[in-house]
DNA sequence: CATGAATGAGTGTTCATTCAT
DNA sequence: AATGAATGAACACTCATTCAT
């Protein structure tokens, strides 16, 4: 019993050592550029070790992503369901996103820089998309019941809005290297969203 | 003088193939898994030639990029001056975006896709981010002096919330391959940004 | 007593189920693809544990053989013992060697077509084979139209008579170092292809 | 034109040398555990040349037999062509046979090798064999003492032909996956041993 | 200028073998 | 004795880059 749990702690640990071996190593020299041996090194194991754990190196970042995003989005629907409107909701929301990304900065650095292409990553990064966009249509059709939301929205466009404001603030933090506090943004951003740059006076 | 003339003339042609067939073959393949064969072949050189016009792989889409970044920038340089108020500057510049994305497929395909990484690259997007922000940035100033943008805005950050929710706008018509029409997209979301979400009884 | 017995029991259960899975998998696989974790799944060992019972890979196979070797020759041997007369020892001795073989496919397999695997080649070498028994076949007609060959041949067979004697034949002389001249041995094959081994008188 | 024709032996040359190096390192060490590398080695050549006129290691082996077996082959037909009886022609198709074999001796090697077994199992087969035909020896004696068989026989030649007969059936069945009985052939065996293919008048 | 054959460093992946438990 | 996780050497294959022609 006792060294069933021991060795399964000494499995979780190596995979997870892994895991956060591959992330860092991608994060500083991009997927394409990253080796085996580079990430067996900082895990502190053997090149084959790593293919006890991993099907193969696109593996690493799947299952990273896989691992993340159930976790990330958990607490997007926490977040959410805490808040009493629509406007709140799209707050907490961006404001987990911010949260989320700026705790662990090799996965933002990435995620960023990765998302877009890869085929492994692909599917994975186009369902998380996908998610985050049904979040915001989720707040969109709330907010529109609550009636501080314009009724008059192409909702699929409004939903690459927020989505590709929000990721680009995210995405020049991330190429700051993080140098200043990346949550204060959500705050004039979600102001941003619901009052746009007009002036009142404008129509 | 009339050798030299036509040698001229040959020298740009076989630049601009090898120019084209990288930008060809890197949308195909992504960047990194594009072969200098391939485009060799594609541009209808020999692979050691793109080394007397190159300077290695990388290059080739550094200069793709560094020469229409000039071309693309004139365009939208003309588009806002054509304009009167600062809304239809922003409308033209978004335009402009959208319509040069659509007309050369290829190039939109690489720049959305390879723009975020590659540290070769990124300073020369980086550049082009800026320039691009610049222009939003002056436009705000115009339609602020206009009086029909507000005034407490955070420019830095609305320079990012309207670049990356054209970004992201782009990016979806990229992936969609291009099956509708994207300038389209520019009017509801010009709408989006100087009316926001709100609506009007939100204040 | 009894522990050490039972223990004998296991470790020779172990190593039989060892030995048997091996030649499963090299029947399967050919030997240079099986992979000792492969035997191990198949014979419910740890891969650690072969190396308890054996040597390496190739001791598997050294050993099974070892073991079939005592038996099918003391088989052999009865057989032979059995009959009155040396055709029907030779007969004898043949059949046991096809029902040898025939209980036992998996080590057929295995002594046979260890190496006709080899993708590359298999396709080759049997093609050549055929055509070489086509030429064969081409001769045994003339010979037959001729009428220095018999009529009463089964065709198929006689092709494998003489291309296998050939074949061993030749094989020897390239195990023997090229020692000798092979074409040498052409004359009196044909002779004994012929002929045959029988006395005239033998009828 | 002249250059050209440079071009095209260096290439031939090339090509002639890896193959022929392949076959070399093949004859050695065996197909699987002959490496590129060697091969490129012993024809002057960089690991990385090889593929340029090799899809992969294979492939050597491939083109190798490919490209002699026409060759091997015409010579057979002009040999067969050229011999006015069966039995000259049967005779002048294995001399041929030998005389191919023995000219390139690292052929024979490889072909057999692949062929048969060679390698993994040299030893055990050989031992095998060895006391396969020390039966057949002996039951060539007893025949020989009661006057069934021949007493003009090669015995050393006579034991490679009924070995290689046998196991040439053996192996026909095995490959064609054991759908028809084997042990049935030991009868018509026998008599072609013993009898031979020639006719009766033939003598 | 142009070529394209040649190079060889570099990488992902496999797997026989070891050894701490 | 048995395990199976860990190891790391080994290898096929790719491809950017060079350079003789």
């Amino acid at each position: 019993m006792r060294e069933v749990s021991i060795s399964r702690i000494d499995r979780q640990d190596k995979y997870q050592r892994i895991l956060r071996a591959g992330i860092s190593v991608f994060a500083r020299r991009g997927v394409f550029r990253a080796t085996i041996s580079e990430i067996a090194r900082e895990a502190g194991v053997a090149d084959g070790t790593i293919y006890l754990y991993f099907k193969n190196k696109d593996d690493i970042l799947a299952r990273f992503f896989e691992g993340r995003t159930e976790e990330i989005f958990a607490r997007f629907r926490k977040a959410i369901d805490e808040a009493d409107t629509a406007r709140d909701k799209l707050f907490r929301l961006i404001s987990s996103h911010m949260e989320a990304f700026q705790e662990d900065r090799e996965m933002a650095v990435v995620f960023q820089a990765e998302t877009r292409k890869i085929h492994a990553m692909a599917c994975h990064v186009n369902d998380i998309s996908a998610r985050y966009r049904d979040l915001i249509a989720e707040i969109i059709e709330d907010g529109q019941a609550e009636g501080i939301i314009r009724k008059d929205l192409y909702i699929a466009l409004v939903k690459r809005f927020i989505l590709g404001a929000v990721d680009e603030v995210v995405n020049t933090w991330v190429l700051a290297e993080g140098k200043y506090d990346l949550v204060s943004m959500a705050e004039p951003l979600v102001d941003l969203f619901l009052r746009g740059i007009g002036s009142a006076s404008e129509e």
